[in-house]
DNA sequence: CCCAAGACCTGGCGGC
DNA sequence: TGCCGCCAGGTCTTGG
């Protein structure tokens, strides 16, 4: 579930009570998520700092980096040290604050790395596009790209080689934003095209961080899942119902084996 | 290199 | 009420 906004809102949410702590100790109460959790002992360093890169959490420890995706439908959450581990809690991180940081995933589409030296050049993060809220990603960017390129322009956009972040939800509000229908082959965007798909993805992502720094959770004892960008999306989830702009019955087909919904009157 | 399809996983839902 | 099948989602992997 965790598009970007809700990555960065998690970053946001827990960073203060995490960055600056020191590890006490690390348990692996179940390691199976996409790839087997193995860590070496991390008792004894400081989590420096959280960043993020694309839907990756990265803790900076005095050495070595954890690298965290929380797939599908993983999250963190702050509990006290000691809180007896349920059925979909994979790892506990545990603070000299008192707290531990819990990693949940039922689905098991997460992964776990610890990562020794350069993180960046990690085989994870080594092959990503820019990040979509840089100066690096623009229109002309993204025509440059596309150039070549025969896929669908929803594809197109979630691919994270070329940029990382936009997952099927926020592809398919970004392309009604920019009136640039899904099945569009990416070869054949126009530059003007490419203008207003960037900045479509630009405003429906910063918007989506805003909202959920609006309605952050408490990460400490909550549930540690922010919310949707529900009430604001304009074609996800809303097949059949009527454009919010022309009031045309919205399509819904299949692109790239993900369901996409759009307006065959505003989007060409 | 490019592209499509497969794989992974389980809670929740619709249908019977 | 219970069971079954299908869907959702991200991204790595495989095969053409």
């Amino acid at each position: 579930m965790p598009e970007l906004p809700e990555v960065e809102t998690t970053r946001r949410g827990i960073e203060p009570h995490v960055r600056g702590r020191r590890i006490a100790d690390v348990r692996v109460h179940d390691s199976r998520l996409r790839w087997p959790v193995r860590l070496p002992p991390l008792g004894g360093r400081e989590v420096v700092a959280v960043t993020r890169r694309a839907k990756y959490l990265l803790f900076a420890l005095t050495e070595g980096t954890l690298l965290l995706h929380l797939g599908m439908s993983g999250s963190l959450k702050l509990v006290p040290r000691g809180t007896a581990p349920a059925k979909h809690d994979h790892v506990d991180v545990e603070l000299d604050s008192g707290s531990m940081l819990r990693l949940t995933d039922p689905r098991r589409f997460g992964s776990l790395h610890y990562v020794a030296d350069a993180p960046a050049q990690h085989r994870l993060l080594k092959r990503l596009g820019p990040e979509p809220l840089s100066d690096e990603f623009d229109g002309a960017y993204l025509h440059a790209r596309s150039r070549g390129r025969k896929v669908a322009a929803k594809s197109f956009l979630m691919d994270a080689h070329v940029v990382v972040g936009i997952g099927n939800i926020y592809a398919n509000e970004a392309l009604f934003t920019a009136g640039v229908r899904p099945t569009r082959r990416a070869h054949r965007l126009s530059a003007a095209q490419c203008d207003r798909l960037a900045g479509a993805v630009k405003d429906t992502l910063a918007a989506a961080i805003r909202h959920g720094g609006t309605t952050l959770r408490d990460f400490v004892g909550g549930d540690g899942q922010p919310g949707y960008f529900r009430g604001e999306l304009e074609v996800y989830g809303r097949e059949g119902d009527p454009c919010v702009r022309c009031g045309t019955r919205l399509m819904g087909i299949r692109t790239g084996q993900r369901a996409t919904v759009y307006c065959r009157k505003c989007q060409r």
